[in-house]
DNA sequence: TCGAAAATTTGTCCTAGACAAACTGGATGT
DNA sequence: ACATCCAGTTTGTCTAGGACAAATTTTCGA
């Protein structure tokens, strides 16, 4: 009953911190300073805990973690989102006040009201614009929110479960697609973000392509073979805004080099907004360059 | 186009095995031997990773990494499954041969006559019993495969995918369940398996439980806060049988301090068979017990 | 043959040092 | 005003080897 606390691993766990980082911050700038166990191992009070996380969710949305610890405690929780990109909204869903009354009925926990007021919007829209004008600026709209601070982590997991239901129920709706391309839809490790992906793959099988969805977080090694094994036309990769994006460079080049010779390498979602072009990989940042590069291949390959 | 090679972070992404054990190993055992890049870092060639997922797979099955290390290269692939459990399969789909089938198209990866196949099954045996005698089992079934190293790690993901939409499908079409109690439904971080969790939303759904589904991996921290905010009655976990069962009690143990006092805590799925009973935590090992815990609950709760 | 005690195996934690990549801020050129 | 380059700082990740507790296996005695 008295409170609990947490070793390393936990708040590893609970922050997204590495060991390494949380051991380095103590060493560099005296925080965390968490306690002892009788085996002299870091034991975290869950104010500590709580701290951190905040730090966090400010670092993603852009501060450096330098600054964020020397700032005292309080005014912390007022910093505002410091994103580099002014998110120039391609298209919104008329008033934008449309999306908040949809992130509203989430911050009430009331899924079914959300799911029947999304369903409802799928029908008058059908299902191309309701991507592109409802569900992608709705997903933008609350990584926002959550960079903000306004949407607790479990508010942002219904969001993204509800959603996920709204969208693998409206693509089990379509005709299977069996014309080509024949495109193996992932993701890499440490990007578990699902949305971008089945977005695209909506939009994909509304042009008829053939999708082969594998889920997110594959290792490179198996998105290789799953192309081989698919005889895939394409491999599509979602990353989102949250991904590092230093890290996208490596991963592509290495995940080209595994790929067959017969498969493209797409690679799409916020996260590759900013990535430098290379060579043997196609960029597509919004969901209307995916929806035209199918376009293109087509004209390419009679 | 030279073979690509791994540092040590892209290694424990693609074995699961963590930097400090892939460093004790070297130390101890004197493998993995990765070569040095110009800064001293380690650099593992393709061959060692490749063995090492070989060795993690094995110790998922039950093996101790100094045996497997130890055994010389070939005959490492001929060892066979080694888990405790004898795996006494409470009811199965008639003969496993139809288990069988259906693994078989996913290895074909034909994944639109594995739907098809499955949607003919759910059809003529109505939901409950195609969770109960088809679904599950084929779970345990891609599971065993999966340990026996027959099944690529992209086609248990292909298999994943297909299954979570058929279920989600499913889902969606019963009404959605007003009756008490209300169920948050989620996982702790470490913990990525899903389909426990659709199949135990799908029981409890058609028992007219409301189920709030979370998706996976909450930090424990939310797992409270959201059983707050949704007044749960009941916070049900899931934990797959490839979960690290020594970890369990912990996490529990943890999670009921942080919990109300008016929600109870269930946790179910192949990793609970064999945790020991404790205060305030209610075991679930098989998905009949999620039924009839429902039932018992209502008899409690006028 | 069973159960307890001893030995072993194994993962995770610890400290403390090094360095490269990324970012910042300022100076310079167009 | 705007782009580009450079130096300085910040930051994360890597390295080494030591320690220990928890889990598992083996040994020994009843």
């Amino acid at each position: 009953m008295n409170s609990p606390s947490f070793n390393i691993a936990a708040v590893e766990r609970d922050t997204g911190l590495s060991k390494d980082v949380l051991r380095m911050w103590e060493r560099r700038y005296g925080f965390p300073v968490p306690n002892r166990d009788g085996n002299g191992e870091r034991s975290y009070p869950p104010e500590q805990v709580e701290r951190l996380r905040l730090i966090k969710r400010l670092m993603d949305a852009g501060h450096r973690p330098g600054k964020l610890i020397a700032t005292p405690a309080e005014e912390l929780s007022a910093l505002a989102p410091r994103r580099s990109a002014p998110n120039t909204v391609i298209r919104d869903a008329g008033a934008s006040g449309e999306l908040d009354e949809l992130l509203a009925l989430i911050k009430q926990h009331d899924g079914s009201a959300y799911l029947q007021a999304m369903q409802q919007l799928l029908a008058r829209q059908g299902l191309q614009q309701f991507i592109q004008d409802t569900v992608a600026p709705l997903t933008r709209h609350v990584g926002e929110a959550w960079e903000a601070g306004s949407l607790e982590v479990f508010e942002e997991h219904l969001f993204t479960e509800l959603t996920k239901r709204l969208l693998r129920q409206a693509i089990s709706t379509l005709p299977g697609g069996k014309r080509k391309p024949r495109i193996v839809l992932t993701s890499v490790p440490d990007e578990p973000h699902v949305l971008g992906l089945l977005m695209a793959e909506a939009l994909l099988a509304l042009e008829g392509a053939e999708c082969i969805p594998l889920g997110t977080q594959m290792p490179l090694l198996e998105i290789g073979r799953a192309a081989e094994a698919h005889r895939a036309d394409i491999v599509a990769l979602s990353f989102s805004a949250a991904f590092p994006q230093r890290r996208i460079p490596g991963l592509l080049q290495q995940l080209s080099v595994l790929l067959p010779a017969t498969s493209e390498l797409w690679a799409g979602g916020g996260g590759v907004t900013r990535v430098a072009k290379m060579a043997g990989v196609v960029l597509l940042p919004t969901l209307d360059d995916a929806v035209s590069a199918i376009a293109g291949w087509r004209a390419t390959h009679p």
